[in-house]
DNA sequence: GGAGTAAGTTAGTGAGTACTAACAAACACA
DNA sequence: TGTGTTTGTTAGTACTCACTAACTTACTCC
């Protein structure tokens, strides 16, 4: 790893901790290793740093490829398979996230960039569940809808598990939430071929 | 509203706005209206306006016997006004829980104090689905994950509206998603009851 | 060995920040 | 009228922070 990508990474690890203004260049220099002049040598302010840190960090996804090659238009496996395709990359984008959380407003273009992702699942949501619909294979339902539910609720688990600290709500792992939640939908969205019966 | 007040309404939105460091004594003095003296003869050191804002504009909710008199045991007016009493909640303490995001760490016991809630709100969720098998209603199911799913919706509904600015998702209201999250978690619950058919 | 490049060291500047001392003004109430 | 209380004003302290200048050291490649 050389000086910059040292300083990139203590710089976006310890902003998200600390936020913009927390994170000192001294304390930044001294965590990569290197004299606090060195960082200035290879950036010219501590606002680039920053950005340059956005921009090295922030992992894109063209979703539509990935969708497209991978769905088998069975609902359960290709709902798992997006939300934990959504974890993945939220996982990945956790610092720059976590940043637009705290300091969006000051970062030219960080929410628009940040929000990306959400909005081409949902339109790739949508139209899964309307390619799907026309196979048969669920029901006719308000798309839009159940595709922001089903996000805002991977979403919710994200956010909890990665920046809410302290004595955790339930001691269920990601995966069981995850797998429960995609049970959720499948139920809403093909509810007449469950097996539960009510005793 | 006395000094006391004005000062710490303006510190706490001030600091869930710009963060503890972004948030001068200075400015929050100016923004109150007060001379910066004022506010230090208040209080005693910055902390403890932070310490004494969170202490002011926390609200906490008794959500047992709110629910006791409220729950009628019909799935959908009930999931409705739980969901209705989560936002309540949330909204109401929108600055502190955004102060515990991005300062938890910094202020003693203040993460614990946040996920109170939650963690009720999931205990009685799942009292709740127990008794409403129990009454035959609904069907047989891990009510911790259900329940935790209920919250991760939510959850996720609140932070995506209050916190991420920026062009927007979805254009669809508070409203119409929270009705939307409901129907989801009936048709799961109760799937023999649904109207839908597949087409 | 010499030249060029990246890094360290030391010392410093100017601005901002939390917080204080001292005194003056305004007001309430007896 | 006099006294206590609250607030404003002005000036200042000690510290931290982003950022710079000038010089030195280490390494590489010819």
């Amino acid at each position: 790893m050389n000086t910059d990508e040292k300083i990139l990474k203590v710089a976006i690890d310890m902003i998200a901790k600390k936020g913009y203004k927390g994170a000192t260049t001294k304390q930044i220099a001294e965590k990569a290793a290197v004299s606090e002049m060195t960082l200035f040598r290879h950036f010219p302010n501590k606002k680039k740093i920053l950005e340059a840190a956005i921009d090295r960090y922030y992992y894109s996804f063209q979703m539509k490829e990935l969708f497209d090659h991978n769905l088998i238009w069975d609902l359960g496996k290709d709902l798992l398979m997006i939300a934990e395709t959504y974890h993945t990359i939220m996982k990945k984008n956790k610092n720059v996230i976590k940043i637009a959380i705290q300091e969006g407003h000051n970062v030219q273009g960080l929410n628009e960039q940040v929000n990306k992702h959400p909005r081409q699942l949902k339109e790739l949501l949508i139209k899964y569940f309307e390619e799907m619909n026309k196979r048969g294979l669920i029901i006719d339902d308000d798309y839009e809808l159940t595709a922001m539910n089903f996000l805002y609720m991977s979403y919710g688990l994200f956010i909890s598990r990665s920046f809410v600290q302290g004595q955790t709500i339930t001691t269920l792992s990601e995966d069981d939430v995850i797998k429960g939640s995609v049970q959720v939908f499948i139920n809403h969205l093909t509810p007449n071929q469950v097996s539960h019966e009510i005793h």
